[in-house]
DNA sequence: ACGGATTCCTGATGGC
DNA sequence: TGCCATCAGGAATCCG
């Protein structure tokens, strides 16, 4: 599922294919992912061009000229491809829910259209004009990005987030960035359980928490994420899966002691990790 | 104030 | 083999 190192893959290749280009049309073919008012959509974002592609924790947003954005949120199964526009490939292609024809005005007439393919349906687009995309951040009430916050800041966050570790590191107001793969592995690598009650945190602990959670994630980008089901980037599938410890590893050996790894559910979401290192 | 269930969705998987 | 139930989960929302 997109969590932060795959939206981060995903915002660079995007960044790398639309920075600069003007959106000339937009297309919605399943008018529900469209989150902010749809009559607005795409009249904010057509004509405009897009300066820059950047994550805000697990959002992705585009920003344009003008003080326009459309920001998106992947939810569990959003992505991006490139293609032609769809009267072109005569249809839309499959669970795609968006087309952005793209045009480079700086060169001849380059044209390329952004799809947003979307299996499940979760994800949602939102289109902001002028002095628009700041109320709706502050609404959000993010903590700070994962990648970036010092391992004072873990601390700070999670010492005073409410309930266990696994619940305080899903939650985006603590910390911005982790899913439920990154939580699990952070968690094993740093030998901390899922149930520990986050305000508990020593010092030594929160440091050992920050350090495991810095180098998972940056191996995670450098690996371009995780692919499992069906993640993918607009260049192609990630490999990270290949180096989980935890995730999807229910019932296999602990890669610290070899005993088997458990399967439980915390806070309602499913978790793996060793009940005889994780304290 | 917390955990838990529910909702949104579809495809993959497991059991019979 | 075929069919139905279950599961997967980000985050908002509601409920106890």
């Amino acid at each position: 599922m997109p969590e932060l190192p795959e939206v981060e893959t995903m915002v660079r290749e995007l960044a790398a294919k639309t920075q600069a280009w003007r959106i000339s049309e937009v297309l919605v073919h399943y008018a529900p992912i469209v989150a902010s008012a749809w009559e607005s959509f795409s009249s904010w974002l057509v004509g405009q061009d897009i300066e820059a592609v950047t994550r805000i924790g697990k959002w992705i947003l585009f920003s344009l000229t003008e003080d326009r954005h459309l920001l998106i949120h992947l939810k569990m199964t959003g992505q991006f491809h490139f293609d032609v526009w769809p009267e072109e490939l005569g249809g839309w292609p499959p669970h795609c829910h968006a087309a952005f024809r793209l045009i480079n005005h700086a060169q001849e007439p380059l044209e390329r259209t952004l799809y947003y393919k979307d299996t499940r349906k979760f994800g949602r687009l939102r289109a902001f004009g002028p002095g628009q995309l700041n109320p709706f951040l502050a609404s959000l009430n993010l903590g700070p990005d994962a990648l970036i916050a010092t391992a004072q800041e873990y601390r700070q966050r999670l010492t005073q987030a409410p309930g266990s570790l696994k619940a305080a590191l899903l939650d985006q107001t603590v910390l911005a960035g982790f899913g439920n793969i990154y939580a699990d592995e952070t968690l094993i690598a740093a030998h901390l359980s899922p149930f520990r009650k986050a305000k508990t945190l020593t010092i030594d602990e929160a440091t050992a928490l920050h350090t495991q959670a810095q180098r998972i994630l940056n191996h995670a980008i450098e690996c371009r994420g995780s692919t499992v089901a069906n993640y993918q980037a607009p260049e192609g599938a990630g490999s990270y899966q290949n180096h989980h410890l935890a995730y999807g590893k229910a019932g296999q050996p602990c890669p610290f002691c070899g005993r088997a790894l458990n399967k439980i559910k915390v806070n309602g979401r499913g978790t793996v990790y060793c009940p005889f290192c994780q304290k």
